[in-house]
Formats: C-alpha cells, sequence, structure tokens
DNA sequence: CCGGATCCGTTTCGATACTG
DNA sequence: CAGTATCGAAACGGATCCGG
C-alpha cells in the first residue's frame, strides 16, 4: 500500500519551485490567460481586464515575466506609443498547465460551468486541439514579428 | 489571423482568478506535490522537506487548503499528538496541474531533467496512467480512514 | 491619452523564538 | 511534535504624477 508511482525526491523536483517563483502570485497566470486566450496585449487592454489589477503591480509583473522569458515585449509598429505583449514559446508551453487550472475550477466552481463545454472539449484530445491551438499562438506570434 | 478558438471572457474565466486566490502562491503547490508524490503527511515530514518553509507559513498554508477543502487534516491513531494532512478527492484532482506545471519546468529548467524521463512517461496517456494514479490516490485515502 | 514610476498606508511573508 | 507570537521585510493597492 501507498506504493509510489512517481518518485519525486527534493533534488528532482522539477524546479517546480523554480517555476512558482515566477508564476506563483495572484496575477501571473491571469495575465498569461489573457495573451493565451484573448486579443489584448497592451498594457491598458490588459489592464481593463483583470479585475482591477493595480497599474504598479501590472507594471512589475509583466517585466518579472518578461524576465523569466515567458513574455516579451514590442513596441507597436502602427502606434509608437504603444507596447504590446506576446508570450514567448516558453509561454505558449504553459497553455497545458492554464487550460488544466481552468478546467479543475470549472469542476469545483458551479457559477464557472458556463465555460465548462469548451474547456471540455478543448481537453478531450490533448494531442491535436491543444497543441494546434499553441501552433497558432506560435505563428501568429511570428505573423506579427517578422 | 488571431481568429480565437477559446473565448473566454472576463466573467466566464472558469473562476481562475479563485483558483489562484487558493494556489496562487509560492507554497501551497509545493505541499501539494509532497502530498501527491511522497509519502510525507505529517507537519513535520512536510517541513522538513520543502527547501525551508517556516513554521508559520506551513500552517497558515496547511489552514488555508483545508479551508478549500484540498486537504483534510486527521489526527493520527496511532499517535495522538500528530496530525495527518490528506488530499481530498478535489486535491487529487490537481494531479494534473502539477503534473504540466512539472513537465514545464522540465522542459525549461535545464537541471530538472533528472525526472523528465518519468514524467514523460506519466504524462503520455493521459487517460490510463494518470488516472490510474490519481484513483489509487483515492482509493489510499479511503484505506486509511475507513 | 498611453505606459508606466513614485509615494505611502495596509496586508502578507518569513525567520526566529517560544509554548503546550 | 505541532504549531503560536513577535517583529522586521517585502509585497500589495490606491492615488497621483510624469514623460512622450
Amino acid at each position: 500500500m501507498k506504493k509510489q508511482i512517481v518518485n519525486v525526491e527534493r533534488r528532482s523536483d522539477c524546479g517546480l519551485s523554480m517555476a512558482l517563483e515566477a508564476l506563483g502570485d495572484r496575477w501571473s497566470l491571469l495575465i498569461l490567460r489573457d495573451l493565451m486566450f484573448t486579443e489584448k496585449r497592451s498594457y491598458s487592454e490588459l489592464q481593463s481586464s483583470e479585475e482591477g489589477i493595480a497599474t504598479n503591480i501590472l507594471a512589475s509583473r509583466l517585466a518579472a515575466l518578461e524576465g523569466n522569458q515567458i513574455i516579451r515585449k514590442y513596441s507597436d509598429i502602427t502606434n509608437g506609443r504603444r507596447s504590446l505583449y506576446y508570450l514567448t514559446q516558453k509561454g505558449i508551453d504553459l497553455v497545458p498547465v492554464v487550460l488544466e487550472l481552468m478546467h479543475w475550477m470549472s469542476v469545483y466552481n458551479p457559477q464557472a460551468a458556463v465555460c465548462s463545454k469548451q474547456m471540455k472539449a478543448f481537453r478531450k484530445d490533448r494531442v491535436s486541439t491543444i497543441s494546434n491551438y499553441m501552433e497558432q499562438l506560435k505563428i501568429q506570434h511570428l505573423e506579427d514579428h517578422e
């Protein structure tokens, strides 16, 4: 009994603690969610979308995410005063994490059942649907900047 | 271009922000990892395993996780002074989230390649391997307390 | 206007010491 | 062993200010 299938010892925790150093706060994953699943890319768009993140917090989170190479900042060619934030490949690879978290919450938060059908379909076939979507994010990213 | 497959609006974010209220800190997921993948169940075992979590932080995280019904606290029958913490079903359902996060980190943290083979095998077939493991966690949980 | 930076009061974290 | 108590440090949140 209590047989362990995966033996995760302290020295081989896959750097989970390191991951949480970058993502282990209440805002980073929300920002990433918007970059993943909406078209919001600018500072002001991101600010209006989150449930009222303070400007200084948003700035510091964006800087931290950029420092961790999870997002990248570009200046808007059509509007020099604007900056746009895009997921890097490293950020795109976080889609499954966010998706699993959203699915988990949709199960245990009744009010969120709204999007559970979408989520279910989206998670159903990991190999095709999700990786296709991640591929699209990648292509979109390249087209916007090259 | 920029076609959105999943349309996640602010009112239907599946309560991601709510999830992050419970898990969005640097320690909660580490504690859950230990409850998921090791046999550590008592306060002192958990404390020694995390990279030096302070006693008060551990206590407050455990209380918060219990408040969110993600873990449950039992007193050790063989040792009245001891308390043991177990995952609830809600907590067991977080296994995929933690697994995706560990996998992501194993890709982007070279040093963590140690366990990437295990992770890869573990993630490969979601339907069988992971759900089997989660089932085992469930059975173990029931056997320990009923 | 847009993208922050700065200031400041409040909340949370974290290390250590301590207690039942 | 399983946590509290305490207290300084860090993070958060709101408001305002500022350069372009």
